[in-house]
DNA sequence: CCTCCACCGGAAAGCCGGGTCA
DNA sequence: TGACCCGGCTTTCCGGTGGAGG
């Protein structure tokens, strides 16, 4: 290997050497609010249409906005926002932005405290009482004549845990003589109009912007255009960003999941010391984003169904498929060891079709005849991954002590009940 | 063709923590 | 504050069943 002497080893030299394939990659995170947006001309010109009255004086209706993750909600709203707080310095109309994600700002206090600071008032994040805070709000709108737009992010979030903040903002213009409030809301989920309260849904989507998915073309489209800022030039072996693309259409057109599967194509080929992004490593960043979806759903999994699961990564060493009854038999063992109460076999049936429906296992129910009828099922996916996924969880510490006992136990096949 | 295994999966009721309302 | 309700989780009970082996 070493034809010479001046070829030592420094441990740094991998990094050194690898070729620098981003340019600039936050460009590809979900945080990076792009310049432009392919695809978007005709909702950014009805959300501008539907604002334009604020520069005038006027006021705008509330809007309500909805459409799937990743169908560029977010991203609009804020390029117009954006572009609108410029306008407004510039024609002193002072028209006031506030975006909120109310995933993270979640109660009618935080809303309103939010808002508040927003236009100067010193409203601690906590202890005041909520329609203090509110009065707050109404006052200093009113006394500055300002025109407010509040963003809520995720309005869903909201309905749940604050909606009186809602119905109190929807109403607040009532209240206003000299300012005016406008309202965006942008949620991901129908359904939700079902849960609201009709009086505010009828106040908030006085106006509704449709966001579609995108097809694989118009990702194509996005893909290119945020290529030419995060990578330097032809590092992307051809096809790459047809194959992202399309792998991202099939799966409803998200452009969040089509950029991410970029990112991490291109941070594979970066690891491997590749200077070029190739098919190759997308195949793989499908495979990783795959299974780290999967890691984090079993981390967040209940403890009755990790030591289910766990059960099951010590039966698929020795086999690769097991039975409802062998699962049980194992579950069972495990729990009088780390003294928890074992659920009933009827209970741990409805947990193993959910871990199936999560896609976590697989599994079928088969008939073997004169030896019954039962769910036979493997686990596909990287059972070492798993396993190590489920022993970061402090309460199943316990059970790698009795992993070779159960090893052992299995080995023999006795299954007692 | 019948039996009978080993479990499936529906129905219903109990339990529990949290929220609501008078 | 206590009565009450709600929804999620779990247990109890039980009828149902595909097909290997007789």
């Amino acid at each position: 290997m070493h034809e010479n002497e001046g070829d030592k080893m420094n441990i740094f030299d991998n990094f050194l050497s690898s070729v620098c394939i981003f340019k600039n990659r936050d460009v590809l995170r979900h945080s990076y609010t792009p310049e432009n947006l392919p695809h978007r001309e005709e909702q950014i010109k009805q959300l501008v249409e539907l604002l334009s009255p604020l520069l005038k004086g006027g006021t705008p209706s509330n809007i309500f906005i909805y459409g799937k993750t990743g169908t560029g909600k977010t991203a609009t709203v804020k390029l117009v926002m954006k572009n609108l707080e410029e306008v407004s310095k510039k024609v002193d109309a002072r028209v006031v932005v506030q975006y909120l994600n109310c995933e993270i700002i979640d109660t009618a206090y935080r809303v309103l405290a939010t808002i508040a600071r927003k236009l100067g008032r010193n409203v601690p994040m906590t202890g005041w009482p909520t329609d203090q805070v509110y009065e707050e709000v109404k006052s200093t709108v009113e006394s500055k004549g300002a025109k407010m737009v509040i963003v809520l992010d995720e309005i869903d979030k909201l309905v749940k845990r604050a909606e009186e903040a809602l119905y109190s903002l929807t109403r607040i213009n009532a209240d206003l003589s000299n300012a005016r409030i406008c309202l965006i809301g942008i949620s991901n989920n129908l359904k939700f109009k079902n849960f609201l309260d009709a009086r505010v849904l009828s106040s908030l989507s006085e106006e509704e912007l449709v966001f579609p998915p995108y097809n694989a073309e118009q990702l194509e489209d996005i893909l290119r255009q945020r290529t030419k800022i995060a990578f330097n030039d032809g590092v992307l072996e051809d096809g790459v960003i047809q194959l992202c693309s399309a792998i991202a259409a099939q799966e409803h057109g998200d452009a969040r999941k089509a950029l991410d599967l970029l990112r991490v194509s291109a941070e594979i080929a970066e690891r491997e010391g590749d200077n070029k992004v190739r098919i190759k490593h997308v195949r793989k960043a499908v495979k990783k984003i795959e299974t780290d979806y999967m890691l984090e759903t079993v981390r967040t999994l209940p403890l009755q169904t990790k030591i289910l699961l766990y059960s099951m990564t010590l039966l698929a060493e020795n086999m690769e498929k097991f039975t409802t009854g062998e699962v049980y038999c194992v579950y069972k063992r495990l729990c009088s060891k780390i003294s928890v109460e074992a659920l009933t076999q009827r209970r741990v049936s409805d947990l193993l079709s959910e871990l199936d429906s999560l896609g976590i296992i697989n599994s079928i129910v088969i008939s073997k005849g004169r030896y019954g009828r039962t769910r036979e099922m493997k686990i596909d996916s990287d059972v070492e991954a798993l396993k190590k996924a489920l022993e970061e969880d402090y309460r199943l510490q316990e059970l790698k002590k009795y992993e070779e006992e159960t090893r052992k136990i299995l080995k023999l096949g006795i299954f007692e009940t």
